[in-house]
DNA sequence: GCAAAATGTCAAG
DNA sequence: TTGACCTTTTGCA
């Protein structure tokens, strides 16, 4: 489930589980071929941006992995098993030894790549140091529909289709409106509770958006709480209004919205 | 056993 | 704007 709140997730995990021992890299598969290159060295730290997860190595070699759409990590205590499937790689540490499949990105760079990488980014609502001045300018000046803005990952770095639909139900925004007629309070209140939101996401391991009192009183360890508004809703009756969720394609994405409660 | 779908990005035309 | 790509899981025969 590669939204920006993953990658959080897998850079404390990693920074946990391998930060300041040496680590065994390898590629079962095969593709990894610069895995070589850091088998053995020390994984002095992990951290994420957006959807870009970094392992930095001792010695200034970084891997930057991207899990584009299916990519994913798994996890077992060391001794691994064999590998199952195609294991990109395979990072093994005292304890614990992990797993990465389907990544669009798992590649070897240079800090000069990485700074590059940050810089195609926007502010990451995850990052404490992420200033919403600046996705508010792009935004208020925009003609483009605030659906298209939240999905850009240079005006915010780590919102995917998930939180970019459940975000704009949440704040009773059309996701057709354009960016420049979004208010500015609306903006700043979607801001913070985006924050708090994916926040959560981290802490949860999933996306969970929705409010106690729109989950007709599911407990909390219930399996089939409802965790979203809209998304993959469509057909299904609003949990606020009970309008049907309406669905469309907005640049290569899903969009779901309610046509009664957004406008 | 096979097709379709999935929370993403990039490059070609 | 379209298609290609990475891999697993789900659903239907």
């Amino acid at each position: 489930m590669p939204e920006g709140h993953t990658l959080h997730r897998l850079a404390r995990l990693h920074q946990r589980r391998f930060a300041g021992t040496h680590v065994a890299v390898t590629s079962p598969q095969g593709r990894f071929t610069d895995a070589e290159t850091i088998d053995g060295r020390v994984l002095t730290r992990a951290s994420a941006w957006g959807k870009h997860l970094f392992h930095h190595y001792e010695g200034g070699p970084i891997v930057h992995v991207h899990l584009g759409l299916y990519g994913t990590f798994t996890e077992a205590p060391a001794p691994m098993p064999a590998p199952v499937g195609a294991v990109r790689m395979r990072i093994v540490g005292t304890e614990y030894g992990t797993d990465l499949r389907g990544p669009t990105a798992c590649e070897v760079i240079d800090e000069a790549q990485a700074s590059a990488i940050l810089d195609r980014l926007g502010p990451d609502p995850l990052r404490s140091d992420a200033d919403p001045a600046l996705p508010w300018a792009r935004i208020s000046r925009s003609r483009k529909p605030i659906g298209a803005l939240l999905m850009d990952q240079t005006v915010i770095a780590g919102v995917g289709n998930v939180y970019r639909n459940e975000l704009l139900y949440r704040h009773h925004i059309d996701p057709y409106r354009r960016g420049r007629d979004v208010g500015e309070a609306e903006f700043a209140q979607a801001w913070s509770d985006l924050v708090a939101l994916m926040k959560t996401g981290v802490r949860r391991g999933t996306i969970v958006v929705v409010a106690p009192e729109h989950d007709h009183g599911a407990p909390s360890y219930a399996p089939d709480r409802p965790r979203t508004y809209v998304y993959r809703r469509a057909g299904e009756p609003c949990r606020v209004c009970g309008t049907p969720i309406s669905t469309a394609e907005m640049e290569g994405r899903n969009v779901f919205w309610c046509p009664t409660c957004q406008t």
